[in-house]
DNA sequence: CTAAATGCAAAAGATTTGCTGGCGT
DNA sequence: ACGCCAGCAAATCTTTTGCATTTAG
């Protein structure tokens, strides 16, 4: 991996900062340092720099929202072969909001969780092989 | 809570289906049913079923990405009040992976959790007034 | 009857992509 | 020199909004 100036200086941003960051802060404080910088190039970078693991990003998810009928309250698993999600119910999930309050001080009302690995069928395919 | 047509038909198709469904998708299939719907409609109508806790919304923290520094495996606490987004070193967080693996069958290796309530200093704020 | 909901099209916001030229190794 | 990377602008994708018209209760 090549490490050119701006993809320093978003990496650098990223580390000297504890915040969580979009990346249009990114590029705004980006600019600050290296009159040119675009866009394109601090989301590029983003992008290689958390494929090879050196940034998080939150919400990875998706780009787009996903709406359930489901409304009991529920988590989610996400294969990483199929790429289906799944609905796992919380009584299948131990509480540890409790836990976690107390250990953090923070005041905690909910959990989501999102699972990932693989889901029974994927799991059974990969077993054959 | 008026029940449009409309409104009726994108509520149906999430009860419907067992899986998540984009807005796409959901307008794709209520055109199926009414040829005279549009996105807007649809989006609208998702925002109101979900404020009315009528239906689920995955994916909720907001509609742009955020990136860390951070990239220790680590939690997040998102707060209500001042909707900051803070780590939670998994350390102060119970491992459930094998727990749920057992429960549900599926192969879990990773699990990523938001959880939501109040800071340390919006609780102790809201303990004052 | 009237507030709320719709359709349409345009706007907005986030992210990606094509292309051409430049830079790192 | 070669291939990765940058800049720019346009394109794409998702979601929201303004406005005039229709509709549910």
């Amino acid at each position: 991996m090549r490490f050119s100036k701006q993809r320093q200086i978003v990496l650098d941003i990223l580390l000297e900062s504890n915040d969580h960051l979009t990346a249009d802060q990114i590029f705004q404080r980006a600019q600050e340092k290296d009159t040119n910088i675009s866009v394109a190039t601090v989301y590029r970078n983003l992008n290689q720099l958390e494929g090879r693991g050196l940034i998080n990003k939150v919400n990875r998810l998706s780009t787009v929202s996903l709406y359930d009928g489901n409304i009991e309250p529920h988590d989610h698993l996400h294969c990483r072969k199929c790429l289906r999600l799944y609905d796992i119910p919380k009584k299948e999930v131990p509480n540890i909001i409790d836990q976690v309050a107390f250990n953090t001080g923070h005041t905690i009302e909910q959990a989501e969780i999102i699972f990932s690995g693989l889901c029974q069928t994927c799991k059974a395919e990969e077993m054959k092989s």
